[in-house]
DNA sequence: AGCACGCCGACT
DNA sequence: GTCGGCGTGCTC
C-alpha cells in the first residue's frame, strides 16, 4: 500500500511512504507510525492509504518503519478538524496534528496509559511496625500517612516536604510497603441539585436542548451575574443523560480552577479539566479518558479543542470574546471559529457565552448565522455598577492616582469593603533613564525600553526575556543616573502601601502568580476578605467571582485609546465592561472609576452612557464603513530576517508578483512591524484585504 | 525545524 | 591544510 503520512516538520504537504502490509498489516488514518525523513527516523500519523497502483514507482518512496498504534490514536473527527484547519490557517498539517497529542504521544515509545496505582502496607510491614521497629525519620512520615487509609495514592503524600518518593521507594525494597493498581473508582458523587431557572434561563436552555443533534450556534449574551453558568449546566444535563461528550472551552488556567470546581460539584467525576497547569502525565491520563469516552466533560483552555471525543453532543465556549482563544505565535488560529467548525464537522449546537460578544460574532447574529439567547437579569437582583470618567487632567497624580480615586478608596476601606485596581502594566516603572543625558535605556535586541523590576533588582525586556543588572553601569554617562519613570503594578502596590499603611494588599499579574496554586492561594485570600485592595493587570479582569468588591479604579484608560489596532477599542469596551461587572453584589452598589485625561472621548463616553450592546452596534458600523473586518476578510504576509533591510524589500517583490494576479485583493504596501525588531530580527508585513475570504483563502 | 552542504575568511 | 560561521535548500 501507499500512506500519505503527515509528519511533524515545517513543510507543506504530506509525504507518501510504502507500507509492507504482509509485515505491517493495514494501519487506518490517525494511525502513528514511525517513518524514515530526511536523515533520520520520526513520528508521523496517516491521513490516508490507498492501495499501490500498477503505475506507481515505489522506487522514490521509502517505507513505513514501524506501525506505533494497533488503534488509530488521533480521532478521526480531529483529524478531519486538523486538516481543514490546516488548509483555513495555512498551517503545515503535520505541525497540527503533532500539536493535538499529549507529548508522551509524541515520542515513538510510551508507557501504555500508567494505570492509577497507589500503596499499602504489606502483612510483613505490620507486623514490623507493630514491633516499633526503628526507622528513619522520613519513612517514618510516610508510613504515618496510611494511619486510616488502606491503600494511600500519590496525593497524600503530597504534602511532605521531602523526597518521599525516595523513602517509599526503600519501604518497598523491604518489603514493608508494596504497589497496587487502584481501578479509580470515580464515585458519581451526589449531584448538587439544580437550581431553579428563571424564565430567560429556562428559554435559553430549551433553544439549545431542542437543537441537539444538529449543527447550530448560539450567542447566549448574558450580563454578567446573569446566570450563563446555570444554563450550560442545564444542557450538559440534558446531553449526560444518554452518556454523550460535552467540551467547554475557556479562556485560560486562571479561570479553569473555580469553574472546574463548580462542574465537579454538579457532575462529580464525569468532569474532567485540561490546561497547562497540568504535568504531561496527568494532560495524557485525561486526553485519554477522553478519546476512549470515559469522561464526559472535558472543561479545557484553547488547546483543548483539539481532543478527541468520540460521542460528542455540544461545544459550549466560555466568555468567547476572550483575546486568549487566539493563538498568536507559531500555529496562529482561534480556538473559538475552530470550535465552531468542529461543532459543524460533528453536527451538534455550540453555545458561545459572552457578556461582551466579539464583534464577528454579533455581526454572525446579524447575518442570521447564529441565533442570539439573551440573559438580561442579574440573577442574584445585583444592582447596576456605576461607571463614571475622572478627568486627571491637570490633577497631580500621586503614584498614578488622583486624589478623587484615592479618596474614593479610602471611603470604601473605611467602610470594610475591597477595593480593586486596575493597571495593565507589571513591573516597577516601564523606563530607566538616566537623568544626567535624558537617555532611557533599550533592549539591545528589540525596538522596546527595559522594564525596571524593583523586587528582582533588574530590568527586563518584555519582548525578548533579555534582562540586565541594575549594578552595571549604564554607558551612557560617566556617571549615569539611573531613574525609573512611568508606573508598572509593582510600583502602584509600592505608593498604595504607603498611602494606606495599615491596609492588606495583593498584587496579581504574572511576576506574583506563576503557577495556578499561587493564584488559588490569592483567590481564597480574596474571598475570605484577607485582602482589602487588589491590584493587577488584566488578569484580574477575566471572570472571576471576587465577591466582595465595590470600588474599581481603572488606573490608566488612555493607552488602550490610541493604539493602532483595530480591535484595541473593542479590546477596550469589553474590558470596561467584564471589569465593571466584578464590582458590587446584591447589598452595596458598585462602583467603577476611570482616571483618563480624555473624559470627553467619544468611545469612553459611549461605553459609559449607552452600554456594550449600543456600543457594539457603532462600532460595527464604523468597521463596516472603514472596511475592516468583519466586512472583509483579512490577511497578513509577514517576513523576518536579521538583516533590516531584507523584510520591507522581500514583501516589495511579494506585493509585485501577487498584485498582477488579482484585482479583488486590496494589498497593502510593505510595512514595518509595530515593533520592528523584536530579539535581533527585524519583521515587516503586507496586509491583504479582499470583500470574501474565499479570495484570500 | 533540523541538518548537510558549500562558500568564505582566519588560523596553525 | 583545516576549522568554523552562516546562507541556502531539502526532507516521501
Amino acid at each position: 500500500m501507499i500512506c500519505d503520512v503527515a509528519v511533524s516538520a515545517p513543510v507543506r504537504g504530506l509525504f507518501s511512504y510504502a507500507l509492507d502490509t504482509e509485515a505491517l498489516g493495514r494501519p487506518v488514518p490517525g494511525t502513528r507510525v514511525w517513518v524514515p525523513f530526511g536523515r533520520g527516523q520520526r513520528i508521523g500519523v496517516i491521513v490516508s492509504c490507498r492501495e499501490r497502483a500498477s503505475n506507481d514507482d515505489l522506487s522514490t518512496l521509502k517505507p513505513i518503519t514501524e506501525v506505533l498504534d494497533e488503534v488509530p490514536r488521533v480521532d478521526p473527527a480531529v483529524l478531519a478538524l486538523a486538516r481543514w484547519a490546516a488548509s483555513y490557517y495555512h498551517h503545515p498539517l503535520g505541525e497540527i496534528i503533532a500539536a493535538t497529542l499529549p507529548t508522551v504521544l509524541r515520542r515513538r515509545r510510551w508507557k501504555a496509559a500508567p494505570e492509577e496505582h497507589g500503596w499499602r502496607l504489606t502483612e510483613t510491614g505490620r507486623r514490623t511496625l507493630a514491633q516499633d521497629a526503628a526507622l528513619g525519620h522520613r519513612q517514618q512520615r510516610v508510613i504515618e500517612c496510611f494511619e486510616g487509609a488502606e491503600v494511600c495514592e500519590h496525593p497524600a503524600f503530597e504534602d511532605l516536604d521531602f523526597d518521599w518518593r525516595a523513602a517509599l521507594r526503600r519501604l518497598v525494597r523491604r518489603g514493608w510497603v508494596e504497589r497496587v493498581a487502584t481501578i479509580e473508582a470515580s464515585p458519581d458523587s451526589p449531584a448538587a441539585s439544580p437550581v431553579e431557572l428563571n424564565a430567560e434561563q429556562r428559554l435559553a436552555t430549551d433553544a439549545v436542548v431542542n437543537a441537539l443533534g444538529s449543527f447550530a450556534a448560539f450567542v447566549l449574551h448574558g450580563v454578567t451575574g446573569s446566570g450563563k453558568t446555570e444554563v450550560y449546566f442545564e444542557c450538559i444535563e440534558q446531553c449526560l443523560r444518554n452518556s454523550n461528550q460535552v467540551l467547554v472551552l475557556v479562556p485560560e488556567i486562571a479561570l479553569t480552577g473555580q469553574l472546574v470546581a463548580r462542574f465537579r460539584e454538579r457532575f462529580g467525576a464525569r468532569v474532567q479539566a485540561l490546561h497547562s497547569g497540568l504535568s504531561d502525565r496527568q494532560r495524557a491520563l485525561t486526553w485519554l479518558d477522553c478519546t476512549a469516552g470515559r469522561c464526559e466533560v472535558l472543561i479545557g483552555t484553547r488547546s483543548a479543542v483539539w481532543v478527541g471525543l468520540p460521542r460528542l453532543k455540544l461545544i459550549i465556549v466560555d466568555e468567547e470574546h476572550d483575546a486568549s482563544y487566539k493563538q498568536q505565535d507559531g500555529f496562529r488560529y482561534s480556538a473559538r471559529d475552530v470550535a465552531i467548525m468542529r461543532a459543524r464537522m460533528s453536527a451538534v449546537p455550540v453555545v458561545l457565552g459572552s457578556a461582551t460578544p466579539a464583534l464577528e460574532t454579533l455581526a454572525n447574529v446579524e447575518r442570521g448565522k447564529y441565533t442570539r439567547l439573551r440573559l438580561t437579569r442579574r440573577a442574584l437582583a445585583q444592582s447596576v455598577p456605576s461607571i463614571e470618567p475622572l478627568d486627571v487632567r491637570g490633577h497631580q497624580l500621586e503614584g498614578g492616582l488622583g486624589e478623587t480615586l484615592l479618596n474614593a478608596m479610602a471611603a470604601h476601606l473605611e467602610r470594610g469593603e475591597q477595593v480593586m485596581l486596575f493597571l495593565n502594566r507589571r513591573g516597577y516603572a516601564p523606563l530607566l533613564m538616566c537623568r544626567n543625558c535624558g537617555e532611557p535605556r533599550r533592549c539591545e535586541s528589540c525596538d522596546a525600553y527595559y522594564v525596571f523590576h524593583k523586587g528582582l533588582d533588574v530590568a527586563r525586556c518584555h519582548h525578548c526575556g533579555r534582562q540586565i543588572s541594575m549594578r552595571r553601569p549604564a554607558g551612557c554617562c560617566e556617571q549615569p543616573d539611573i531613574a525609573p519613570i512611568g508606573l508598572g503594578t509593582e510600583r502602584l502596590e509600592e505608593v498604595v502601601a504607603t498611602r494606606f499603611p495599615t491596609h492588606r494588599i495583593c498584587r496579581m499579574d504574572r511576576d506574583t502568580v506563576r503557577h495556578a496554586a499561587a493564584l488559588d492561594d490569592m483567590l481564597d485570600d480574596i474571598a475570605a476578605g484577607r485582602v482589602d485592595i487588589l491590584i493587577g493587570t488584566q488578569m484580574v479582569a477575566k471572570g472571576f467571582d471576587f465577591g466582595a468588591i465595590t470600588l474599581v479604579g481603572i488606573v490608566d484608560a488612555d493607552s488602550r485609546l490610541y493604539a493602532l489596532d483595530f480591535r484595541a477599542e473593542e479590546r477596550l469596551a469589553q474590558l470596561l465592561i467584564q471589569v465593571a461587572g466584578r464590582a458590587g453584589r446584591a447589598d452595596k452598589p458598585g462602583r467603577v472609576l476611570i482616571q483618563t485625561h480624555q473624559p470627553g472621548h467619544p468611545v469612553l463616553r459611549r461605553i459609559i452612557e449607552q452600554g456594550y450592546d449600543v456600543y457594539a452596534e457603532t462600532a460595527l458600523a464604523e468597521r463596516a464603513e472603514a472596511a475592516l473586518p468583519p466586512f472583509v476578510a483579512m490577511a497578513i504576509i509577514r517576513a523576518e530576517s536579521n538583516r533590516s533591510d531584507r523584510p520591507l524589500g522581500f514583501l516589495g517583490a511579494v506585493r509585485q508578483s501577487l498584485a498582477s494576479l488579482t484585482d479583488t485583493v486590496d494589498i497593502s504596501y510593505p510595512i514595518p512591524a509595530l515593533m520592528e525588531r523584536r530579539a535581533g530580527r527585524y519583521r515587516a508585513l503586507i496586509v491583504l484585504s479582499a470583500p470574501q475570504r474565499s479570495s484570500i483563502g
